[in-house]
This record gives structure tokens, sequence and C-alpha cells, in this order.
DNA sequence: ACTTAACCTAGTAAAATAGTCAACTATTAG
DNA sequence: CTAATAGTTGACTATTTTACTAGGTTAAGT
């Protein structure tokens, strides 16, 4: 388990998704203004959330992204090792060989440390996320400013 | 609180550093060994623990780096920020302003779990680490096969 | 003196991160 | 049907971080 900041842009990108598109798709487009993350960078983000199938792209005008599962189904953990692709966090990926075929320190201690740290990012969902109050402010004052900002002619709430 | 392979090299020479330093300091060419991390490599991970108070260089022959403090009073958290350089997790260091002046979401949501995540990794001591089994074997195994393999005329225990 | 090993600096190759650009396909509104 | 929307894909670039190399200087022990 790693935690850097492509995980960061995932777990807020999906936190904006979740809580933006309980009516509708939601667009990348969107989510690109609200949390300022560049459009195509969000792409390769939500084509590996796509294909680990938390979220749904909905095609066409009113299209957009929207989650698979009820927001208190999806968790930390989930969103960050789909989008940080795993990689052998030890070398030897299970083998314990990463060192003339035994088991290294890194081995014994990291993967112990990188389990828990999963079980930890494990238990706390989406939902838990957004019942945060602070978090509903925040998204609630972006929601109302991209309306402000930008024109927009659909979906006027 | 970032997790990544840089911080793992530095806990893991940590550890090492910990098990073998009782007795005498340990030199960062044994460590290098022990571990396959290149010997600068681990010169520039041990020059950010020496500014962080955490390690203390012994220079001359029979030198090499010891613990500033005891095992238990150093825990993982603080290894790992010590070789992180903690680079703005938010782009805006606390003060909340990354997007227009506001609070963003990633402040709302990453500060808290980076937070929770901090937390819990400070409750883990290098004395904890050690206390494993698996992790001392692999340790004293990796030690006499270092004595095997490189020689060495001094301080044979 | 000579060796040892920390300490320091600069550079560099590889990887990951972050983002751009352009073409394409599916859907839907008009 | 047509045009607009928006996802999908791939190739390509720039920056940053990571990991390592090479070379030195300084302090301490023999």
């Amino acid at each position: 388990m790693r935690l850097t900041t492509k995980g960061r842009y995932a777990v807020t990108a999906m936190l904006d998704l979740a809580f933006h598109s309980q009516i509708k798709p939601v667009t990348l487009t969107d989510i690109a203004a609200r949390q300022t993350i560049s459009l195509s960078y969000l792409e390769q983000l939500f084509a590996r959330l796509r294909r680990a199938g938390m979220v749904k792209g909905v095609r066409g005008p009113g299209g957009g992204y929207k989650l698979c599962r009820n927001t208190n189904e999806i968790n930390i953990a989930d969103i960050i090792s789909a989008v940080d692709e795993s990689l052998d966090s030890t070398k030897c990926r299970g083998e314990a060989n990463c060192q003339k075929d035994q088991a290294c320190l890194t081995h014994a201690l990291w993967m112990g440390l990188s389990e828990q740290i999963r079980n930890y990012l494990e238990n706390i969902s989406l939902a838990d996320l957004l019942e945060k109050n602070q978090v509903q402010d925040v998204a609630k004052r972006q929601h109302y400013e991209v309306h402000q900002a930008i024109e927009v002619h659909r979906h006027s709430e």
C-alpha cells in the first residue's frame, strides 16, 4: 500500500463524484474545475477506476461518470490500489526472494506494516468521509462556485 | 504522510541499524551489503536521519552509525517524515488556500486521513518491530551471511 | 603517515507523476 | 439524419522524484 499524490487525487475525485452524482452523472470537466486537477489526468485515473469496476461512464449529452456501488461500499484502500497499480512493494511480489533467494528484512517489516495500513484504509468508506460536516460544507461551496464561474445552462438545481 | 519506497528504505536501514548497533557502530557499507541498498543512497538517507537527530555518525576506523535514542523511542512515522521531506501534501501547507483562497476538498479529507495514518505509525516503534521473531531470524541470517560473503577481519562476534 | 569511514557536492539515469494532443466511438437532443 | 456531447484510447512530453555514481573533504583511530 503506497500513499502518493496520485492516490490522493483519485480519492479526492471520487469524493467529489460521490457528492455530486446523487442526481445525475458528473462530467470529468466539472470535477477538473472544482478540484483543479487536469482533465486528461483525471481521464487516466478514471480509466483505471472504471476497469476496477468502481465507476461507470455514461456517454452522450447529460452523461458523465457515476458510482457503481453505494458510497458505503467503496473504501479508500480500493480507490488507491485501483490507481496505484500496486507495483511490487518489495521487488519480489510475495515470493520472498528479493535477496539471494531469501526473505529480506523489507519483507518481514513492510509487508506487515503495509497490510495494517491497508486494513485501516479499508475500514474508511466514501460514506464515512461524506458524513463529515466540514467536507460537505466545502463541497457545497465549490459546487455553487463552479455554477457561477462557468456558464452552466444545463441541470440548474 | 506519504508512503513510498524511499521511506521503506529508511525504515529498513534503521531496523538493520537497530539490530546490529547494540555492540558497536554499524557502517553504511555493511547495511548496504545486507539490505542491498546503494551506499551513496544510504548516505543521503542517513544525512537526513542525522539532521533529524535520530542517528549519530562516528568517524574513523571502527566508526559507523548508532542510534541517538532507544529503539522504543523511535517510531516509524518519524523515520519516514525525516527522509520524505514532508513535501506539501496539499499544495497549501496548512494555509488552506489551495483553491481560490478556500479550503479544498483535499484538505478536509486528506489532512484528516493523513493525520490518522501518522498517529498509527507513531505508535509503532523500532523496538516493536525488533520483537517480532521473524524479523530477528532474518536479520540474524543476513548478519552471518555477510560475514561469510565479504571478508571481515574486524569485530568477529 | 595511513587507513577508515563519516560527510559533502555535483551530476545523472531511470522511474513515476502530471499533463497535452489528437483521433475515435457511443449516445442523445433537436 | 445531424450535430453536439462526452467517454475512450493511445501516443507523446515535461517535470519531479528516486536511486545511484563519482569524486572529493574531514575527523578519528592505528
